[in-house]
RNA sequence: GGCGGAGUAGCUCAGUUGGUUAGAGCAGUGGAAUCAUAAUCCAUGUGUCGGGGGUUCAAAUCCCUCCUCCGCUACCA
């Protein structure tokens, strides 16, 4: 294990400066061979409530998503539709960078894989880990269907009458060796493990980690990585017969969107290693074991963490077009509001979990938390100042106990958004966020400025203030999960956009008595409870 | 089969290294208030903490066993 640890300790950054100015995280790439799905929507949204949120953070932040455009079945796809791979791909790949911008995601690049920079950077990896000696030329063989171009498993073929085994589509099937480039992955699952030991954070959450560390210790076999029976794919170097297969191509796109092969770019410099890959759980072990392992071989430095976050169900239904419940995440953000679906689910769902959504979870999450619980409270506060204060924010008066009190919980906030949102327990920060709006309206109603408005006028000034103080800082730390409804609320407070970032928040950038106010709107309407259309 | 995780209030779940009357949100019930998006606030739970056994002064929390559910067990993005 000595040895194996030297092998990765080379390129980890397991002494990663965790005060460090820059932030690269990125979604996994999707395969554009269909139309985008809520589980693409969930992974974009979270992605970009975590860039968001290191961003207002003071930190330089790059955040990556894309297309996966390669291999067989988009081939086969085009072939159906009788336009090339490439067609199709424009075709596709467009749906996906509409929904991230439809869903407010704040991506600084879209990658898709079968552009020109990312052959590059393939080709440039492939030549690394060769150079290594990593690579060989081999057989792949299995059953192999001529009329599908592919091959098969197996457990996935049945046997026809006369013996003859079939592909699932039903077509013959015959066994065929296939000329392959491997990878020697099997000489890294001792840095490997050592990797998952040495940084437990690599692999996230812990469960998954378990599951990888368990896969690995059971040993590692060479990998298949390259293909000659289609050529939709990054063509090897050195022998234009082969097309790299699917996971160096495929995972490269994290290098390639911070400008490899040019690691003497700013981009690469300021950026690699990345911070964080954020993936469905399905990927993984892709993630944790071969990405790694291509990246030691190249020489290559790790990124410091992969998350595998969970699914979304509907009904606690696997969507499936069969079951008919497949639902377009633009028709729900048309539904229910941007804002409104991206509070959902990163609210309701544990990261890392397994999540439901429904119409009447979405309307009853939305309506309690966003409607009532922060919309409401602003409302009702602002409106207040903006008919007894002369449209200014008030001056506030001598603190009493309870405004000290409440204003020190707002203040303290900060750090319980901070530590989950480091940890990527987005639910858990925001659950932090609502306890204090919570005290908010408690605060509210126990000082009953509606009352003071005729006893105590000054009273009710400095309890309108301390409210107005709260909102403030509350819409502010809300930006990375609702970032239009936490403008909205920031315009209506007057804070100007330079002064939106948490460092502003506390005692830092207090709201300032005297300075105008907009007439109050809402921000959160209420949803209607209509017809279940889901 | 092997390894791992989970079974806690009607629903969704929290419960650190075992220790006062097991908690939260939602739903329900009763009340208050009326500034506000019919929003808000207060009060309110007789839960076998999956079953059984054990360790301990003390267990949801440790050990054993059984039941149920789930994840992983390689070349599909």
């Amino acid at each position: 294990m000595g040895q194996a640890r030297e092998i990765y300790a080379a390129y980890s950054q397991s002494d990663a400066d965790m005060t460090a100015q820059t932030f690269y995280i990125t979604t996994a790439i999707s395969y554009p061979n269909g139309a985008p799905h809520i589980g693409h929507a969930y992974e974009a949204i979270a992605t970009d409530a975590l860039a968001r949120f290191h961003r207002l953070d003071g930190k330089d932040v790059h955040f990556l998503t894309g297309t996966d455009e390669h291999g067989l079945k988009m081939l086969q796809t085009a072939r159906k539709e009788g336009i090339s791979a490439r067609e199709i791909a424009d075709r596709m790949a467009p749906l996906f960078k509409t929904m991230v911008e439809t869903l407010n995601c704040s991506n600084d690049d879209f990658i898709r894989t079968s552009e020109e920079r990312h052959y590059a950077a393939c080709q440039e990896i492939w030549r690394r880990i060769d150079a290594k000696g990593d690579i060989y030329k081999g057989g792949y063989s299995g059953w192999y269907s001529v009329r599908d171009e592919a091959f098969y498993d197996a457990e996935e073929l049945t046997t026809n009458e006369d013996g003859t085994k079939l592909s699932p589509q039903g077509t013959p099937v015959e066994w065929t060796q296939e000329e392959t480039y491997f990878f020697r992955l099997s000489k890294y699952a001792e840095p490997l493990l050592a990797l998952y030991e040495s940084q437990p954070g690599f692999v996230q959450p812990d469960g998954r980690r378990n599951e990888i560390a368990q896969f690995v210790k059971g040993g590692l076999k060479d990998l298949s990585i390259s293909r000659t029976s289609f050529d939709w794919g990054v063509p090897v170097p050195g022998d234009e017969e082969h097309v790299m297969y699917v996971w160096i191509d495929a995972l490269t796109n994290y290098l390639t969107g911070v400008g490899f092969p040019d690691e003497s770019s700013d981009l690469f410099g300021k950026f690699w290693p990345a911070d964080a890959h954020i993936i469905g759980k399905d990927i993984v072990r892709f993630h944790a074991v071969y990405w790694p392992a291509f990246l030691m071989s190249a020489g290559i430095a790790l990124p410091r963490q992969v998350f595998g976050h969970g699914f979304l169900f509907n009904r606690g239904e696997k969507m499936s077009k069969s079951v008919g419940n497949v639902i377009d995440p633009l028709a729900m953000a048309q539904q229910y509001g941007v804002d409104q679906l991206r509070f959902f689910l990163l609210r309701e769902v544990p990261f890392g979990q397994d999540g439901n959504y429904s119409h009447g979870a979405i309307v009853t999450r939305c309506n309690a938390n966003l409607a009532n619980d922060l919309g409401n409270l602003a409302q009702r506060s602002l409106s207040m100042i903006f008919k007894n204060c002369d449209g200014v924010f008030p001056q506030p008066g001598a603190l009493s106990q309870e405004d000290e009190a409440f204003l020190q919980s707002v203040d303290a906030l900060y750090d319980l958004v901070s530590q989950p949102m480091k940890a990527l327990a987005i639910h858990k920060a925001l659950d932090a966020i609502w306890h204090v709006i919570g005290q908010g309206n408690t605060y509210f109603a126990g000082q009953e400025p509606w009352v003071l408005r005729k006893s105590d006028p000054e009273r009710m000034a400095t309890v309108l203030y301390v409210t107005a103080e709260a909102l403030r800082q509350v819409a502010i730390l809300v930006q990375p999960f609702i970032p239009d409804g936490a403008a909205r609320l920031l315009d209506l407070l007057g804070i100007a956009p330079d002064a939106r970032a948490f460092a502003n928040l506390g005692d830092r950038g207090r709201l300032v008595g005297g300075s105008p106010l907009q007439k109050p709107v809402g921000i959160f309407p209420r949803l209607e409870l209509e017809e279940d259309v889901a």
